[in-house]
DNA sequence: ATAGGGTTAG
């Protein structure tokens, strides 16, 4: 009877029914209505209700039954609280792969990236007993591999899933197409690809969407026209990666090309925010900000502040600083800005060499306590990652680091390399002082200690929570060319493929 | 009958 109710109520009424009922003894105790109960509070987000729900639960003893714990989990996952989640999964009286799985889904969703990696270590190393990971425990491990930028890691998932035959699952190889992508693996993410028996409009999107983050723009088109000889329609995600490809590679005419093509309605697909922002990108970095401007007040849907912001980043390339102050307003009617805007807003004075704007625009930005947040860069290595932040001391081999480091530093200059002093955004006063605090941002060190640890030739990985900044962009092409390394930088929203010198990316002129 | 599927412009 209950079930009947699940279908024609929506989950807000399908509790309040469960408590009428409870309310008047018509229902008796029983671990199904309590399942349907919790689902309706999982579905409305409501963790009152479900926590209600837990104390029935006790009280009708069913604290036993297993399938209703492992429901409890996704009760807790959802309403962020993973300390819960775990609290019930440890009491779970005969926890199986599911009840396995759902904690694992809990720490994904809660950012506890880390532990989930452990836990598919432990359940691989079958430590509770019989429980073995199946294809979703590879699947959200994989996902833990691609936010962490884990590469190692996701190639010994990849393993299990060779070794345990798992793999040619559609849902498998997508989600490894996109992990090698986001840990910057092109080679490993075609290598899956190519391999694929068939392939669907989520295995296209993955493998263009990682070919844009990488900065393969030409590769991204050829798919993408190779896509629609295979008869098969793009969605949203496709033309986002295809128009983003374009404006990482600079391929202006293109990217207008594909817009329009959409815009007349080819794809049978309008134009989102996220097509907005990557033309706006696309116009932004051609120096055509008065063209991004009026596209951005042309469209029908309200600007969000990442459209700004994307702008408000070309104005700052461009050193356009009437625009910038402009965007910036705009970021403020919203109520919307964030300290990085600032930076840009700083950034964009100090490249024009408006110094009194500079020191006008610090005082605000204490007066309205807006803290940066710190860069943090990591290096994975033999499956330990290794993390970073400014000025560092915390190292266990900082003194090697930092020697290696003044190395470097003195190697590059004979090679050429000069600081860029404006990517400084401490309030120092000398120009040797900027310089000085530079040398030490967290990318930096993640690569000195890269050289230090790894034998000649070996591929350096990065990976920073930041945008990556001028200057440091440049220390790795010149290591790439010096120490004849590859360089990969992944940044806060894509990669840096640095080689011989060169990067793979188009962000600075 | 308890997990997830590719999260997408900067």
């Amino acid at each position: 009877m209950i079930r009947a109710f699940s279908i024609s109520q929506t989950p807000c009424e399908g509790f309040r029914l469960f408590r009428a009922l409870r309310r008047n003894s018509f229902l008796p105790a029983n671990p199904l209505s309590s399942s349907f109960a919790l689902k309706c509070c999982i579905k409305s987000g409501d963790l009152l209700g479900g926590l209600q729900i837990h104390g029935k639960i006790f009280s009708d003893g069913f604290l036993s039954d297993s399938l209703l714990m492992t429901t409890l989990m996704d009760l807790y996952s959802t309403c962020e609280n993973s300390t819960d989640a775990c609290k019930v999964f440890d009491e779970i009286p005969q926890r199986d792969t599911v009840s396995w799985n759902v904690l694992i889904s809990c720490y994904l969703r809660n950012k506890r990236t880390r532990d989930v990696l452990v836990l598919f270590d432990k359940m691989k190393n079958d430590v509770d007993g019989c429980v073995k990971p199946d294809n979703v425990t590879c699947l959200l491990a994989l996902q833990a591999c691609a936010n962490l930028g884990a590469l190692d890691f996701g190639k010994q998932v990849h393993n299990f899933i060779d070794d345990n035959g798992l793999s040619g699952a559609l849902n498998l190889s997508n989600t490894l197409v996109s992990m090698y992508s986001r840990c910057g693996s092109m080679d490993k993410a075609y290598e899956v690809f190519n391999r694929m028996r068939e392939r669907n409009v989520i295995s296209w999107t993955a493998m263009i969407s990682g070919l844009a983050m990488n900065g393969f723009g030409k590769e991204a088109i050829e798919a993408f026209n190779e896509m629609l000889k295979f008869g098969i329609s793009p969605e949203e995600q496709t033309l986002t990666g295809l128009l983003s490809a374009c404006s990482h590679s600079g391929l202006v005419d293109e990217g207008m090309m594909f817009f329009d093509r959409m815009r007349s309605g080819e794809f049978k697909i309008k134009p989102n925010l996220h097509h907005y922002g990557c033309i706006v990108d696309l116009l932004g970095r051609a120096r055509l900000l008065d063209k991004a401007y009026s596209l951005i007040e042309s469209m029908e849907m309200k600007p969000d502040s990442t459209i700004w912001r994307t702008l408000l980043g070309a104005c700052r390339v461009h050193g356009n600083v009437e625009l910038g102050e402009r965007v910036i307003s705009h970021l403020i009617e919203l109520k919307a800005e964030e300290a990085g805007d600032y930076v840009l807003l700083l950034n964009t004075y100090s490249s024009v060499g408006k110094w009194e704007k500079v020191t006008e625009l610090r005082s605000l930005m204490k007066d309205k306590r807006i803290q940066t947040k710190p860069g943090c860069s990591a290096i994975e290595l033999q499956g330990t990652v290794h993390e970073f932040i400014v000025d560092d001391v915390s190292h266990p081999r900082k003194e090697e680091i930092y020697k290696m480091l003044a190395e470097i530093n003195q190697q590059l200059k004979i090679a050429g390399y000069v600081a860029e002093i404006t990517s400084e955004l401490h309030n120092l006063d000398s120009e040797e002082e900027k310089g000085y605090a530079l040398r030490y941002h967290s990318e930096k060190l993640a690569i000195a200690f890269g050289i230090l640890v790894t034998p000649p030739g070996t591929t350096i990985r990065v990976t920073k929570n930041l945008r990556t900044c001028v200057d440091c962009h440049n220390f790795a092409k010149f290591v790439s060319d010096v120490y004849d390394r590859v360089v990969i930088v992944r940044d806060r929203s894509r990669f840096h493929h640095f080689k011989g010198g060169s990067c793979s990316c188009n962000d600075f002129w």
